[in-house]
DNA sequence: GTGGTCTAGACCACG
DNA sequence: GTGGTCTAGACCACC
């Protein structure tokens, strides 16, 4: 799988690299029971220190989305994967609200914005076909 | 206007002040033209540091959605707000992104995550109708 | 409040830590919306590094029992303190069954084990009372 | 003898089979003098490494609860088992502070806590009833 | 000043 | 070998 991360970006390369992880599931190139690659591997192959790793692993850990094998090491969870939660529900709303009233702001239509979204997940499920 | 800020939430003070005052610009409270607070005002009206205020409305100028009026202090721009540049468009795709692949891979669908910005747009407009 | 930690012991100092301001909550030492130490204050006086602080401080805001407010530093989370939900029932009772079973194999009796932790309770409120 | 492990749980195996068999011993499963799997075997049967298992028993060994027979091999302990010391007071009092202390914090009462652990110790009992 | 992030290097428990 | 923990020291964003 690959990983590419902007370390110049001023998004924190754990959030970063959190979410090409995320991807990877999204994608089905990481499946349920999957083994990722040990803290000081990934560390290694992307050039970052092994602790932003571990952060990363750490917060998907708590996310449900990884879990600890004891014998396999760090693996997608092969239960029960996150799901739709309130909360979720409650978080991603936040985080929208303020984007869609600077668009609104700006000029663009509920079409365009819905389509821009619309665009992204076919682009996602392109990805998913071809892996 | 009503400003309201959550000094507990994660995200920076000034962020949170800029979306209200969009916010504020979207729902028509601030007409183009209309005079804002100046900066000591508006920092002891809410609590919270002047310099905090102070760089709120620079960035917002850099926006294009204040500038500085030589007799009524900061204004909404009276003459052209913002609108959807290519820059903005990326920068918005860029935010958007992880977030739709992170609900795809909760399983949200397409049409659940459209509904959530339509419903948002509506809210907005809603807003606007009334003030 | 007085933070009493066993460097030598085998359980983590970030553990060990958690639960000495868990305990400072239980007692009233710690009231909801009060400030604690930064945690370079903190590590300093009872000579820690500061990220053994840190990551104690961010275990217990996702507990929900602290949190980072912007001005105030980290507080006692003063709107609601964790409560007896599912999950920690079936948490403290996965921790508490094998416990309870060496104890029975070693002859305790179901009276004796309750009592002692009846006086662990008692221990508790007195300690209450008095601050 | 049904031993069941997680192996995705943050308790280390060695802990959870020792707690097992303890809990065989405990519930009359294993009766003073019943000889256990040798090492290999065991080691084979529950799919884990052979030195786990080999440290499981050493610590079971120091403890009293299992001792080398010549013949037979691993046994539990057929003259007698170990008793309620002064330091295991201690050390389950240790255990048990933390975690009551966190339980009074969250507002969970005296009376529901002592009510969980006699619950485990009923369950014990017919577990023994059963065997 | 605060917390947040990242790096570097070390030791240990576990399997 | 793995992840978990701790230390040390640095830079940055925020207030």
């Amino acid at each position: 799988m690959l990983i590419s991360l902007d370390l110049q970006a001023d998004i924190p390369i754990y959030v970063q690299l959190r979410a090409q992880i995320i991807e990877g599931i999204a994608t089905g190139q990481l499946k349920p029971g999957d083994a990722l690659p040990s803290v000081r591997q990934l560390a290694e192959d992307i050039g970052i220190n092994m602790h932003t790793v571990n952060k990363t692993y750490n917060i998907l850990k708590q996310d449900g989305f990884l879990l600890v094998h004891r014998q396999k090491g760090v693996v997608v969870n092969p239960d029960m994967l996150p799901r739709v939660t309130k909360e979720y529900v409650q978080q991603i709303h936040n985080d929208l609200r303020p984007m869609i009233v600077e668009a609104y702001c700006r000029g663009m239509t509920k079409k365009e914005f819905t389509q821009m979204c619309k665009d992204i997940f076919e682009d996602l499920k392109k990805g998913e076909a071809k892996s």
